[in-house]
DNA sequence: AATAACAGAACGAACGTTCAGTCAATTATG
DNA sequence: CATAATTGACTGAACGTTCGTTCTGTTATT
């Protein structure tokens, strides 16, 4: 991995953790290893350099979903796959998802609207089309946005949960959270058999 | 409203939007009317007006649910009364939801828990009793928080949403969001007739 | 000889914080 | 009752630090 690679890399994990303002060019350099002035000569302001690491992290994950889309299970099965999947990704990589936390809170029009297009887009069609097999009825894009919700508030929470009344530790489990939110998903608060 | 008052709210209003370190004192000071100095006069140091600013914000919400907890109507309702007054909450305070968000993403442990204790616990117990009537077979704790993620992270995706495949205008409106949530919740996607 | 990839020092601006002084309102004193 | 002393609420300038950025080398590779 070259050099450049590298403080990609490092500058998506600072921001993630620290937000923009809360990371200035000299702790990126500490963290990949360099002086200030060799990230200037890789990158020609800071602003460039945050907007391309969250560029290069969103790109990275956004073709995670399609075998879930072109397998042929049934609708149901093609939701909790989605489900977890999306589960299992949030949690395994906290720093991306604090990135999407981040852009959701600062981002502005123009780049809400890019990362609509094209990082989410895609996947938010396909999962509108699964939905409209499964609750022909209902309206699709609510749908898609709550399926999305559950997960993603999920992990949101997860700080502030363990602080909350009936908390164990198994809901941190990446199966128990999804499995509970298909079920959701597909029941509502009626009993299922499983 | 006096002038220590009057710093609380404008640091509210601007933490909300810029984050911790995206506020000067300079900035808040401008904001208020005053000399830097004439705030450090009220707080001192930017830290224990961040926390003051915060826990003011808090405080004030936590009451706004009493009347669904006391009403005798059936837990169909006092769900859909829940959730309704939630998301107009959410919606009608935007700052005070950007506040949230950022909490959940910058608090460290020890905030974390004065948070869900002080401000959360209460509204939270309350949420997990109405759903043991509702559900009692499934998990109290997993279903309170999917209640409340499915009303937070419609609007905290609001600013995306609005670029994404089969949005219209009426997905913005406090009653469709809250109607599709409560129906979304008690019958999954099942049909329902309302 | 030219270039790519850096280091180290330095720039002005902005940061959180402090400090000495101002000025009206209150309290205490002769 | 008049006046002196004290306080509370502030201003404006200044402190040392850190910020993003730039500039002048240096060193190894092409």
């Amino acid at each position: 991995m070259n050099t450049k690679e590298q403080i990609l890399k490092q500058a998506m994990l600072l921001f993630a953790k620290n937000g923009y303002t809360g990371v200035s060019m000299r702790d990126l350099a500490g963290a990949v290893g360099l002086g200030v002035s060799g990230i200037y000569h890789h990158f020609p302001d800071k602003k460039s350099l945050y907007l391309e690491a969250v560029q290069l992290a969103f790109s990275d994950k956004a073709y995670a979903f399609s075998e879930v889309w072109e397998s042929d299970s049934s609708p149901e099965n093609k939701l909790r796959e989605f489900v977890g999947r999306l589960t299992d990704m949030m949690l395994a990589d906290r720093d991306f998802h604090r990135l999407i936390q981040r852009e959701l809170l600062e981002a502005d029009d123009v780049r809400m609207k890019s990362l609509a297009k094209d990082v989410f887009k895609v996947q938010f069609s396909e999962l509108i089309k699964l939905l409209r097999q499964l609750a022909p009825a209902k309206d699709a894009h609510l749908m898609a946005v709550s399926v999305i919700s559950l997960v993603c508030y999920f992990l949101e929470m997860q700080p502030m949960r363990r602080f909350l009344p009936e908390y164990e530790p198994r809901h941190e489990n990446a199966d128990v959270i999804s499995d509970h939110i298909s079920d959701l998903l597909l029941n509502g608060f009626n009993q299922q058999d499983k």
